[in-house]
DNA sequence: ATTGTGGCCTGCCCGC
DNA sequence: TGCGGGCAGGCCACAA
């Protein structure tokens, strides 16, 4: 699915859209549109218009619009995929379809010159909105600093994979992430945030920045130590024992039993 | 305010 | 071979 180091593939993509003068948005479908957007308003704020820029926060990408129109912010879920010019910012996506049908485009924005940018998502999990209030979101998890990240996990008695995983908190850790992040750092995800000690945190903050790095290297989230053997049956790539796996914040959980502690 | 839960979306996979 | 029920997880509404 399209965590922090796939929107990310995202931005560099939609960088070949800025400067394009637009000719037309289809917005086929309205559920799509969140906040308040419609094909209307979102048309009025692009037509004749150009994007002027890119940026990421956590798993929203902006894309900003000339003149006074408000920015453009996308949301991508877990099986949005962004098409530029018929270019995919990712080949293959964990948990979504790979497959190619219009018919999952759910928004299209058309230029002058012919091409277009496109969201394609089958599951409809993503989504398109007008002047996204950048204020929900907390710093970006790419450079999260080691004191934001222990202010972030405080005096929480929430598991620590939840506090990892709150957008409004730390923008950018998805499930995937927070399971890869807490097995290299050695840190059982039920843990209580505000249990952790300064050693503790010095590890999360290393690898949380470290295994998105090495995501962007190679690929995406499916580049994981962890995630080859984030299966029912799997075994811990390090110390061979089964993975337990249990509802954490609610979401699925793996973790070693061994060495997270 | 903080934390937890349930539901939304829909393609895919498993077992019958 | 077809079918139904789980499952995946980002995000949001809502409850305690």
């Amino acid at each position: 699915m399209p965590e922090l180091p796939e929107v990310e593939f995202y931005r560099l993509l939609a960088e070949s859209a800025v400067d394009r003068p637009i000719k037309t948005v289809d917005a086929p479908d309205a559920w799509y549109l969140k906040r308040g957007a419609t094909a209307r308003s979102v048309r009025a704020a692009l037509r004749g218009r150009s994007f002027v820029g890119t940026r990421r926060i956590g798993k929203l990408l902006l894309l900003d619009v000339s003149g006074d129109a408000p920015t453009l912010g996308l949301h991508f879920g877990m099986s949005g995929r962004l098409i530029v010019d018929g270019v995919a910012g990712i080949d293959d996506l964990r948990y979504a379809s790979n497959r190619e049908l219009t018919a999952w485009d759910r928004f299209r924005v058309r230029f002058e010159d012919g091409g277009d940018l496109r969201m394609r998502d089958p599951r409809r999990l993503g989504a398109v909105e007008l002047d996204p209030d950048e204020s929900r979101l907390g710093p970006d998890a790419l450079t999260v600093s080691a004191g934001e990240l222990a202010r972030i996990l405080g005096t929480s008695t929430a598991p620590v994979k939840a506090r990892l995983m709150d957008q409004a908190r730390l923008a950018g850790v998805g499930n995937l992430i927070a399971d890869e992040v807490l097995w290299r750092a050695g840190v059982d995800p039920r843990r209580p945030a505000r249990d952790l000690d300064s050693a503790d945190v010095k590890q999360l903050h290393k690898h949380v920045r470290r295994t998105i790095k090495d995501f962007l290297t190679h690929g995406g989230s499916h580049t994981g130590d962890l995630l080859p053997h984030r299966v029912t049956g799997g075994l811990c790539p390090k110390d061979g024992v089964a993975l337990q796996r249990a509802q954490v914040g609610g979401r699925t959980t793996y973790w070693c039993p061994t060495h997270q502690t």
